[in-house]
DNA sequence: CCAAAAGTGTTATGCTTACACCCATGC
DNA sequence: GCATGGGTGTAAGCATAACACTTTTGG
């Protein structure tokens, strides 16, 4: 008898916090649940990892069930194991998160007619009643995001393929929660080397046409 | 009939990667393995997460069992769980990493009989021949452990209650495997106050005795 | 007095911060 | 010509990096 039989085995899923720039906010997709527990509550989307599926590969599917999208910056944040999480049962949730860019937020409610919505991240009232210990789940999505995005070039992944400067910069301003400085942001930005200057401009504005970037991939 | 029927469940266990210092080099504990699969093998130390049981109390579980050390550094690292990782079926390991300081490193052995050892880290053979993905989480683990130990105090951790700055210096070095300026670093950690310095010195040598320090946890 | 590690300051360099005005366009 | 956001440089402060000699002990 191999020892896999003598244990039991848990439940274990894959819940993603998939954050997207709107409207000038940092939001996350949340999904309402239909059914109990937490009937009526607000949660991250997230299914059963099936057999033969790595874990990367079940976040990726329900990124493309839940939001409509593939191909985005999708990383494993942390797993999520204490008994009692849900009242069904054993379940072991490894979390990844996941950054969409605005040209493909509107792909969304690509989801089987659930009520899938983006909520602004720092509503309080967004984190109040989250299903299961998705909260929590949440909070660290967040810790994670402003940390990473100080050191590395994840906050690209929110913009569109051609983006202005000033975009870039609220971005960041949007996720750290706190003004910067355009000429030192500039500055930084653009001695990284990571972005290209593209002849064209973003026109039709009633003001001076800012220059478009590209990010390019290492 | 609740989901949780409806979906395969896999296997799930914890994994460690427990590190100390010793002999002047960094060491990693592992198990020579008694049975199939990669019978005669050396692998992490781990097992089976129970019911009822969180991630963390398993890691500790693990911890106590195999290296016979409780209430050290213990930090979720990375959940593996590719497909065909373990011949034997689905199995996902959550892994950890613990730290575990001079002072208790000899605590050791208390496994069940089973052959333990530390292991030079940087040794190439070591690596070589590792169960499973057992390399691959070393190899993240050795990452994290640099990344981390650069801007937090976790390098206090593998060191006895008292020690030297000399003695912390090296573990910097060994860790980073490159040589730290003295003065420089010196005056690195006693600015960040984290520290504190004791009457007594680290006396019985033939040459100047060292001042010794205490680490203040937060 | 010799060997061996402990302990100590200063200067140069690069990075981060703060800060204010002119430019190009649409209406 | 006015309103709106786009775009630009410089100086100060701060943190990091480089570097060599004196001190204290045991033998």
């Amino acid at each position: 008898m191999s020892p896999l039989d003598k244990y039991p085995r848990p439940s274990v899923t894959v819940d993603l916090v998939i954050f997207t720039i709107a409207d000038d906010d940092l939001k996350v997709l949340l999904i309402r649940r239909g059914g109990e527990p937490f009937k009526g509550c607000w949660a991250l989307p997230g299914g059963f990892v099936e057999l033969g599926e790595s874990l990367e590969a079940a976040a990726a599917r329900e990124l493309s069930e839940e939001a409509g999208v593939t191909n985005v910056y999708l990383e494993q944040l942390y797993t999520f194991g204490d008994p009692g999480r849900d009242p069904r049962g054993r379940v072991i949730s490894v979390s990844y998160f996941a950054l969409v860019d605005a040209d493909r937020q509107h792909i969304r409610a690509a989801s089987d007619a659930a009520d899938a919505r983006w909520h602004s991240v720092f509503d309080t009232k967004t984190g109040g009643k989250l299903a299961f210990d998705h909260k929590r789940i949440l909070d660290y999505a967040v810790w994670r995001l402003r940390n990473k995005i100080e050191w590395t070039t994840v906050g690209y992944e929110l913009l569109p393929k051609k983006f202005t400067l000033s975009e870039l910069q609220r971005v960041y301003e949007i996720i750290l929660q706190k003004p910067v400085d355009k000429r030192n942001f500039r500055k930084k930005v653009l001695a990284q080397g990571r972005i290209r200057e593209l002849s064209e401009t973003r026109s039709d504005v009633a003001h001076r046409p800012a220059r478009l970037y590209s990010f390019r991939k290492k």
